[in-house]
DNA sequence: CATATTTAACTAACTAGTTAGTAAAATAAT
DNA sequence: ATTATTTTACTAACTAGTTAGTTAAATATG
């Protein structure tokens, strides 16, 4: 186990480990939670002896804590890149929102994280998330307010609240998401499918194009523009789950002997 | 313990036993989910003995099961009544998204039920929902379906697809109280305050007069016909925390000694 | 050798589910 | 109507298994 041999010092070699463990982590607590991640799991994923973990971080909730920072740090970037990129008021708040919808799906694990803390948030649990909001969820709504606000006074965008457009537009892209194995059951297609979510990409940019735009031929313009300039990313990360029903659980294991 | 005198066959008392068992799942699956709530703690809630829940139902899971039809069973009622209601297509939308603003927060047992139930059904878990795809989620995203193209047949209603309008308009109700603790972070004022709830439910309504209706004179005027029509119901389901920070995890207990 | 890193072995606490038994109500027999 | 029998509703105590976290020893590494 004296691992690659590019790597010599003892420093790096437990920097490594390290970060073995907190990508181990990321893993396992995106798909089961804080309280149904195993800890033993996390130290097998990870290829080392489950004290490891409290070695470099304290407790689970340390761990849980340390790994859901290490993957909110792309998070900020690319949301703001957008929201500062070079055009219209209204136009960056479409590539935000398109930018948006690809994260979701690209970086699948950021999401199911985030939803799991909301509702953990809502138990009044999670010291987690607290050092996020300052370092990423409060300059993002931050900035898009002031964009919103922008296109309003230009009178590019329609005069209602702009919370409400941000409410209206991230939570149909969460909903998208949150409910498609859902959808999956009741409509029979799965809205996970790469030709289901292309499409509902395009409308939702298109349907922004129509509803928050005063003028909606410019809207339907600046829509078609923000589509055509940014191709759909590779399937990145929602793991696909095989048919929806049969499936032993994992977290809540059943032992009827 | 011979009850209250005006019960006093055996069924009758066996049947308000079940009845406190299921109110009390409700309750504690709601608020800690399927893997968090304890069986012990449903049953000292109903003042009854943990087997007696095994007696009733067969297994935990059995009993979320029967938890979730049993509280489910208002919900279609109510979300089928405004959608059918007398008046425009577009009005009956706005109703329906009010209603669902309200339900949101008049049951939020049921919609934190849900919410977990969706995360499960991402990791493949959950036979618990299939039951109500078909009583519940089928019928409602039907007529929904129905009364937007309706409305956009009839040109009160944009042309877009009637689907984005369903993921933006419920998305958005979902997405104000699924975010509100992390906003109050953000922000520091309360979503969940009466105040601000009110001012949500109202924006949130004039936004869909301003963004779906071809006719944005007409969109606020039904809008405002609406809300005038339909008062903000009793402050219902969502137990207030105390202060964000501070508060010991109740599903995944600490035990470092 | 001294220090940082890693591990095997262990434990204390907790929890879903079971079991064996009881009291009282319902039903059948006399 | 009284007694005997069966069924229903319910409980105290227990089991078997799981899991976060600890400790003390081992293994590099500088």
């Amino acid at each position: 186990m004296t691992a690659s041999p590019s790597i010599r010092t003892k420093r790096e070699r437990a920097d490594q480990t390290r970060a073995r463990i907190l990508d181990a982590s990321i893993h396992e607590f995106s798909e089961n939670g804080l309280a149904g991640a195993r800890t033993e799991q996390i130290a097998e994923a990870a290829g080392v002896n489950k004290a490891l973990l409290y070695y470099y971080f304290k407790s689970k909730e340390g761990l849980y804590a340390a790994a859901l920072e290490s993957i909110a740090v792309g998070v900020r970037a690319s949301g703001l890149a957008t929201l500062n990129a070079n055009a219209s008021a209204g136009e960056r708040f479409l590539k935000s929102a398109l930018e948006h919808f690809d994260r979701i799906h690209t970086n699948w694990r950021f999401q199911s994280l985030m939803q799991q803390e909301m509702v953990r948030l809502h138990r009044g649990e999670a010291h987690a998330l607290t050092p996020l909001v300052e370092t990423v969820f409060k300059p993002l709504t931050t900035r898009m307010h002031e964009v919103l606000l922008e296109g309003i006074a230009s009178g590019e965008l329609i005069d209602v609240d702009p919370s409400q457009i941000r409410y209206a537009t991230l939570g149909a892209n969460v909903l998208y998401f949150l409910s498609a194995p859902l959808m999956r059951m009741v409509s029979g297609t799965d809205p996970l499918e790469r030709g289901a979510m292309g499409l509902r990409r395009k409308l939702t940019i298109e349907f922004l194009g129509q509803s928050i735009f005063r003028d909606r031929k410019h809207g339907a313009k600046v829509a078609a523009q923000v589509l055509s300039a940014t191709p759909m990313p590779e399937n990145g990360g929602i793991p696909p789950r095989p048919t929806p029903e049969f499936r032993k659980n994992k977290s809540e294991k059943v032992r009827h002997l």
